[in-house]
DNA sequence: ATGGTAGCGCTGCTA
């Protein structure tokens, strides 16, 4: 079983680009952050037509995620659960049954600037996934919560560290919540294959041509519980899918589990 | 070289 995560940059403006990766890599569940469309305008067909089906929850100019599956797509719940969700989660969450599998894609807010309000709702954004899992979720269930965690966990998941003094994605309230998901019983599924390596990043600035001088961070996540680490034989990053013409500035990253 | 790009959408915000 192969299981992708993907932040888009806008499904309008990459839809082609998506297609061609799905065709050519057969996932059998991708989950994709930043679509920045509504609920109308989500290219539904395309996926379908692709053999997968899809969930899409976004209302618009920004966030916007999305599941889609060829093994089915079941239980499917945009947003958190409970009456406070819809003030904290801004089309960020969603969740679905796909097949053995429950999940999740994510894309954690971004901070911005430590210690704004957009810091705060950051780390309640997380705190708030933390929840959910527990209220939820079970850690010996096949879990996998992916997606764009706007957190780097270590100092080598990032091109220079020195580069980061007094910035968001390396300060250690972030890495603590992060942690905390990981403490709940889901495992980095890139870091447990690779544990020795530095990044590999997932996403590079489109700016000053950071991707060309390797300035990259490892922001893209798959969190997965126990029954699935236990039989994940495969983790990387597709940097192919950031080369060429309208790239995305992330690229996928796919985990792999035996059957 | 001391800023750089990209997307959305029409002005400046977000990343």
């Amino acid at each position: 079983m192969k299981l992708a995560t993907w932040n888009v940059n806008s499904l309008r403006a990459r839809l082609g680009r998506v297609e061609e990766w799905l065709a050519a890599n057969e996932p059998d569940v991708l989950v994709m952050q930043e679509t920045k469309c509504d609920d109308a305008a989500f290219p539904a067909g395309a996926f379908k037509l692709l053999g997968y089906d899809t969930v899409h929850h976004g209302n618009g100019r920004w966030n916007g995620v999305a599941i889609a599956s060829r093994i089915g797509l079941e239980e499917i719940r945009a947003g958190f659960s409970g009456e406070d969700a819809p003030s904290i989660e801004e089309c960020r969450i969603v969740q679905a049954r796909c097949g053995e599998l429950r999940v999740f894609s994510v894309y954690v807010p971004n901070g911005r600037v430590v210690d704004s309000e957009f810091y705060v709702a950051k780390l309640a954004f997380l705190k708030r996934l933390r929840e959910e899992l527990e209220t939820t979720g079970d850690p010996d269930e096949p879990i996998a919560v992916c997606g764009d965690f706007n957190v780097a966990p270590e100092d080598r998941d990032v091109w220079d560290i020195a580069a980061f003094e007094g910035a968001t994605h390396v300060t250690e309230p972030e890495r603590a919540a992060v942690r905390a998901l990981e403490e709940w019983g889901l495992s980095d599924a890139l870091r447990s294959l690779h544990p020795d390596e530095v990044g590999p990043f997932s996403w590079w600035d489109y700016r000053a041509g950071n991707f060309h001088k390797g300035y990259g961070m490892r922001i893209d996540l798959a969190l997965v519980s126990r029954p699935l680490r236990e039989r994940l034989v495969a983790a990387y990053v597709d940097r192919d899918a950031r080369k060429g013409k309208l790239p995305s500035d992330h690229a996928p990253v796919v985990v792999e589990f035996s059957d």
